[in-house]
DNA sequence: ATCATAACATACTTATCGGTATAATATACT
DNA sequence: AGTATATTATACCGATAAGTATGTTATGAT
């Protein structure tokens, strides 16, 4: 029976993720969403919900994007070291190559939604736990094949990089000098020892 | 000549300071700023300007108040590492006693303005710039005195500290479980020896 | 006491907000 | 082919947004 969609729902989910990433949620309005998207607003409403189911529906497209994307930078490395350094300087150059830095959705929901939406506090934190399990996992793996011979507790150091990593994204934000950044990322990365 | 006001300007912008800092500024309304500042709106208008020269004005403010803050945790301590404890564990308690969890207002800003607007952008990036400065002397005292004997520059050290606080401020809005962010705490200052 | 001036409270303007009612259109099933 | 149903586009809704015009009130200078 009946008329089929004519538009992509994980396309049009895409979009609204890039323009929720990009403007955060309050200063994008319905009329952003359905120009970017190229839909209708009543195609928005039927096929997604309100303006903030939308919303929670982009992030948790971008949180699974992000989980495998972080995952894959520690796994695609022999060296455990080398994953990390990959990971943060690409965040660095990342930050300092894009005309408007958007940072990481996650991170800027955080600070947007979370304080006052529970809903958003519970997905943001489970984001954060779980990179630091991925963090830990690589920890691991580098204990074990000797790469790593730290007397510090994996776990806890996981956890201290997931700290070290928000405070760069967030900071980049300001675009301070190369230095600073890179002079944070070096000391940040002699933890890994 | 003429009518003299009848509020305080200083007052009248402290609060307005504390309604940008907990909603931000485009989730608050100029009724809502009327509402807490206890005055009209052309009163607003003609004694701060617009609603965006007003929460500029409420950041300044704030980014004075924090800067002598941060400066007074670490000297009214003899010891420097402690002096670093407890700017930390009162982000960390701070964090996990207010109801809802502002954070700080600069890191908000730099999160959703600063990638916007480069008024902005100079102005949280200074704030972080200066506070890395008074992190920096308070290392530098410390290896004076000889409490500290690390081998790291201090600079890059400081540095890596208010990355470290700002990923800790920016995390404590998802309110993580306390073993999180204890552990990272421990990291953390671990790097000050 | 009068006058010039600025702060005041009220009420308004225009634009946009999020969200929806409506009617036309397209498709799958009988 | 006809019918039921969901999608589409358009146009609309009331509410609220930021910002301002207006007339009243209070004060310092003459």
């Amino acid at each position: 029976m009946v008329r089929q969609r004519e538009f992509d729902v994980d396309i049009a989910l895409d979009a609204a993720m890039q323009i929720y990433w990009e403007k955060g949620f309050e200063a994008t309005s319905l009329s952003d969403l359905t120009s970017r998207m190229g839909i209708q607003r009543p195609s928005i409403y039927s096929a997604f919900g309100d303006k903030k189911e939308l919303f929670e529906a982009a992030l948790r497209k971008y949180t699974t994007y992000h989980s495998s994307n972080v995952r894959a930078k520690l796994q695609n490395r022999s060296s455990v070291k080398e994953g990390f350094r990959t990971l943060f300087e690409g965040i660095v150059e990342e930050g300092y190559s894009e005309s408007c830095n958007r940072g990481c959705f996650c991170i800027n929901t955080m600070v947007e939604l979370a304080p006052h939406d529970e809903k958003f506090e519970i997905l943001t934190r489970e984001h954060q736990m779980y990179l630091s399990a991925i963090f830990q996992e690589a920890i691991e793996r580098g204990l074990r094949s000797g790469e790593l011979e730290t007397d510090m507790n994996a776990k806890a150091l996981a956890q201290t990089l997931v700290v070290s990593l928000i405070g760069l994204t967030v900071l980049m934000k300001s675009r301070p000098e190369r230095s600073f950044i890179n002079n944070s990322v070096e000391i940040i990365l002699t933890l890994l020892k």
